[in-house]
DNA sequence: CTGAAAGCGCTTACAG
DNA sequence: CTGAAAGCGCTTACAG
């Protein structure tokens, strides 16, 4: 049998349906099956008799809900494998199901996995004395620890988490919200392959998922798109599966927020403290008073604009609000209106200045953006249209993600102590969920203005 | 009461020990407050009195395994709220805790969330009929329906995902491992930041977990460091969460690979499919055959090196031999030999370039590697050195992430269907999960030659 | 030190 | 249509 048949071995065979499948796109997983390469490299071992070792069969059969229950019983081994006091009822087939041994055909069989009962009887012990050893508790008699320790190997023994969570009512898992913003690109967007790019909510991430595995806790990532019919709904959804919740920016309103405080713990990232949530965030006010007045006294601009993030979100209102008083102050002159109103991506932001040029509107000296992502955008679309930065328009961003300083004209931008971000809030989250006493629920991290080329620094301004 | 003090009104107040937590850091999330912010900024709401609403009281109390049990107990409301029927034993205070009502206090409790019961009860009907009208089984009386979900509307109830899982045995959850590359980064890396910026397998994830969130799942990520003491037993730690797994690249040996594919259903990602597991990538050879006939015939290049990715790479092992192999039919050069193996960072392709500079080396005219993120390190310490690219020295990518075209000389690569890679990995992982037979264990997914400058092309070739 | 048993919070046949 | 009960796989006082 050579690899390409032996790749489509499985086609052909019956295919159960899917449990309940939420929203079931075009479904199959027909791809194009490597056209050209050589065979070796993708030759699909297929060596069907002894390839699928059952262990210790018994199927568990997760019948779907509703749909006709379709069984694929693997090679029934050892009937009286699973002496579980509790009688195990061993496989409930299905009615419609006329043959078995399927999965195990096919190679990909999984047979049920081992349970605590399963180990406790091949090392002649109790269960109580399986989880004492795996867990360290009351050191067992050596003895006892090496047969249970033996057994386990032997077995392969993973411990569900779903019972060890109902059991010590913890999961050890963080939910993540994110609001997504690449959610509205079109195809034809020049940005959606950027905007798909590596945004501060990941860098964040990654910084909660470090803490997180400090504390032995995972975390699970879902986003909800700003037209979420339901972001409460999905948020809930994720709590379910979580110990604690950490909300991006601003996914949720007010009094839903305060809904889910009350179920479960709940850390903002840029939002605001309130008597059941933590916050943490980055010193906005400092942040942008900072670069406002490089830009108003060092280089001396005389007319500034922002481009907002979401019209909602607590990072770009305090932004906007310092930047306004600063060139206020100055007596400046700061060019605002609707037209201005960015989304944090950078398809919004060319959308924004290509609205304002296609109008040939006068455009300020300097465009402070939201964020980073958005500058992106701006660059892009000024450099489109022969307008040369800084030298007729001055950009900035904020946050300094990676790419800032690759651009071709280097972003001049706040930077924010990203990762630091995610692993405050993620600390603050895990003292929470152990019920302490939060050392700060409103945390705010310090910035630091990064001069680059864009707002006229380092290089001598070309016309 | 300010801000400020507000900010600090639960210090002082006693903290229990964290529940074992594993690799505990210098503790204390004590950060710097905000040090000069306009105080409404970072605001404290902190009504202590009635700020905190204890729904139903009654607290579970998760005493810490080891380490004393500290028992923080919320204000005890209701005494009979929770009438299980496997009576709850209420809160089983710690011996050493002197009060209790501290978690009230500083206004972040969360009370002991309602369960099934309390929904059952609140709407006069019984446990199953409640579980019923959630899963919308069976069409229950309107009735019924309209106080059950008033009971859960009520009470903010969310269904524990754990015990549902325990009940249905499916998690909704898939665990999947990275191989950390940005682990070895030393602090004077100027790449360290590039490093975390967003990689292949980040959008990688992006694509699963699209694709999961359609299947109503959510993805657990995790990652293993290339020099981790123990790859097998962290993937073991996520499996116990998870439903299914997919690893990234290469991060189990085969036996462990094996041993876990025994347990759980697996899908690798640029590995090899086995028996027990199924394998989605890219076209590897196809990929790396165009790029190389690009390089020898349309540029003529007469000498061509690789950098190398991870050592055991399937991936960089595969791009290697077929580059080897064009160079060869060419009868070009192939320059090759220890000091071209990178680890698919920009670190390491820096570093690769930077020690073969130092020996003052000979270049080829043509430098192939692994992936984008490592040309991107080759093209800085080029252009460090003052030599031209492409113009002295051709370099290519592979991938395509979406920096690739925004560096200054814009990187000729293979571009791969990078979310698809995702989206399809975790289709298998689903079919697997739900014990169907899967199309095809051995997926191959098309790649696309990109030229942009740093091959020679797009520009006219300057010295 | 160890075992028997209760309990975690759901879901789901099984009988009314 | 609905309720009582069993069962999912662990952990943990409680008694030996």
């Amino acid at each position: 049998m050579d690899a390409e048949s032996a790749a489509n071995a499985g086609r052909g065979a019956r295919t159960s349906g899917p449990a309940t499948p939420p929203t079931s796109p075009p479904v199959g997983v027909t791809k194009i099956t490597s056209p050209n390469g050589p065979a070796e490299e993708r030759s699909a071992p297929d060596e069907l008799p002894e390839a699928a070792p059952i262990p210790n069969g018994h199927t568990g059969e997760q019948s779907a809900p509703d749909g006709p229950g379709t069984a694929q019983t693997a090679i029934d081994g050892l009937p009286e494998a699973s002496p579980a006091p509790n009688g195990l009822t061993g496989e409930q087939s299905a009615p419609d199901a006329p043959g078995t041994a399927q999965t195990a055909i096919d190679g990909l069989a999984v047979s049920v996995p081992p349970t605590i009962y399963d180990v406790a009887r091949a090392a002649g012990v109790s269960i109580a004395s399986v989880s004492r050893v795996l867990n360290g508790r009351r050191n067992p008699r050596p003895e006892t620890r090496d047969r249970v320790l033996q057994a386990v190997a032997e077995l392969g023994f993973i411990p569900d988490g779903a019972a060890r969570a109902l059991s010590v009512r913890l999961k050890e898992v963080a939910g993540v919200i994110v609001r997504q913003p690449w959610a509205s690109k079109t195809p034809e967007d020049v940005f959606a392959d950027e905007d798909d790019s590596l945004q501060f909510p990941d860098m964040i991430n990654r910084g909660i998922a470090e803490a997180a595995q400090r504390r032995g806790f995972d975390i699970l990532v879902r986003s909800v798109s700003l037209d979420e019919h339901d972001p409460g709904g999905r948020t809930l959804a994720l709590a379910r599966k979580s110990d604690g919740i950490i909300l991006h920016d601003r996914v949720l309103e007010p009094d839903q927020l305060e809904r889910l405080a009350r179920q479960i713990p709940v850390v903002t990232l840029a939002g605001v403290a309130t008597p059941m949530t933590a916050n943490v965030s980055s010193d906005n006010p400092a942040g942008m008073r900072d670069l406002a007045r490089h830009l108003l006294y060092d280089h001396g601009y005389r007319s500034i604009s922002y481009i907002g993030g979401h019209v909602d979100s607590p990072d770009s209102i305090a932004r906007f609000r310092t930047l306004a008083a600063e060139v206020a102050d100055a007596g400046a002159e700061f060019v605002d209106g609707p037209q201005w109103q960015g989304n944090y991506t950078a398809g919004g932001g060319a959308r924004v200045m290509n609205n304002l040029l296609a109008r040939r509107t006068d455009l300020p000296r300097a465009i402070v953006c939201a964020n980073d992502q958005t500058a992106i955008g701006v660059l892009y679309a000024l450099e489109r249209h022969g307008i040369s930065v800084p030298g007729d328009v001055a950009v900035t961003g904020f946050d300094d993600i990676p790419v800032a300083r690759h651009l071709h004209t280097q972003l001049t931008t706040v930077r924010q102590r990203i990762r630091e971000l995610g692993e405050t809030a993620f600390e603050v989250l895990y003292s929470m969920i152990n019920r302490e006493t939060p050392v700060d629920r409103d945390i705010v991290l310090p910035t630091m203005l990064i001069r680059r080329q864009s707002c006229g620094c380092g290089e001598a301004r070309q016309p």
